[in-house]
DNA sequence: TAGATTGTTAATCGATTAACAATC
DNA sequence: TAGATTGTTAATCGATTAACAATC
């Protein structure tokens, strides 16, 4: 069929990447930033990769989707290669994000300093419990989750964070998502339906202490 | 070389399964808690699938590494599958756990009601600061960081949850390991250095949020 | 019985690694 | 220049999916 050709030249275009690849960006600039920290200028893919407990090969290849930040037998500027995963992953900008939940993981997500240096600035925390409502947290007054429609979209937050009792969490995942959320990072130990174009991604601690008992065994 | 085919043997029992297989593990055995919590008697791995979003063949497929534990035309005894699950991943008893940190984050996962139900609990809570040392949070002590060497071995003790700042998670996760920590859930945002035979899993927010940036783009 | 679903094998798909020409 | 390291291609490896006989 002539002139159908166009969708796949499309394709090729937009070229996809496999979200393993962009699972591993976040780690890279946090590798980075360490480094940056500790004053280095320069890096190489098998610095890195000894680093990361990562094969250098894997990072190149994983590097090489979105161009060439380094220079045959130099390796990578730290500072460079560091604004590019920055660029690339949108983080070379500060989204404010809500927090859905105030108690003590709300409170500790609330005080945590590691948001700003990394794109993300804590802009509003909801609650449902009528005696947490109006408190302060961090300068922030705790707003009721009734105020999430009208709150989310005035603020245009496009990420939350659901830390709430896991009694709740899908309906409260609703009321973000039907405000405009287009990312959540769930907190409770249950799996959201939520529709096609919203991200969640998932932080459970059990989840990674069974992974490890595995191993400690018997 | 005869003789030498008994270690080839040994391999085929021994039979290494996938640590990518192991990490779905918990996720399936979240899913089935959240059923049996619904009420649900029997699942099957195209519900199961529905539910999590991956596909049957895949669940079946994993299950099928420990064994068979369905039935044909009928599908999966929730409670029977979940004890399995229990089992394999070694969550059919309770593991003492540490927590090392005691500022917000700390104080959160002291608190957290989701460990008990799932194979975990909090024995002892570490920190340097000798402001918070003697503190009692939710019924226990906060103790001097000096007496992890003690503690940890005392109460037998082999998985720490580091919550501290990333400055001194190196270095606390050393004294741990020389403790006889043999797995760290690592909340500071830092690759730890450990030795062969140490677990270690991450848990940084502003990866997961990373992650979704990417996707919601420019 | 007819319908459904498992456990498993073989086919497919995709990701990782090895290797190396290019080049700083 | 000699040595080092990139970016990329091809080879390998491993994981996912499709398909189906077995059977509840």
């Amino acid at each position: 069929m002539p002139g159908s050709t166009s969708s796949h030249e499309l394709d090729l275009m937009s070229e996809e990447i496999p979200d393993i690849v962009i699972g591993r960006l976040p780690i890279y600039l946090r590798a980075l930033n360490q480094m940056a920290q500790m004053g280095r200028e320069v890096t190489s893919s098998r610095e890195l990769g000894e680093f990361l407990g990562i094969s250098s090969a894997q990072i190149r290849k994983d590097l090489s989707h979105f161009g060439g930040f380094g220079k045959q037998g130099t390796g990578y500027h730290v500072e460079t290669l560091r604004n590019k995963l920055q660029q690339i992953l949108h983080v070379d900008r500060e989204w404010p994000v809500a927090i859905v939940g105030a108690g003590y993981l709300g409170h500790a997500l609330a005080h945590y300093r590691g948001f700003t240096p990394r794109g993300f600035r804590v802009v509003a925390v909801f609650d449902i419990d009528p005696d947490k409502i109006g408190q302060k947290i961090d300068g922030m007054n705790v707003m009721a989750v009734e105020r999430i429609a009208v709150e989310i979209p005035s603020h245009s937050i496009q990420i939350a964070m659901l830390a709430v009792p896991v009694e709740v969490a899908q309906s409260l995942a609703n009321d973000l998502i039907k405000a405009g959320i287009r990312g959540i990072l769930n907190y409770a130990p249950i799996n959201l339906a939520v529709p096609d174009g919203v991200h969640v991604q998932y932080i459970d601690p059990v989840v990674e202490l069974q992974h490890m008992t595995f191993y400690l065994g018997g």
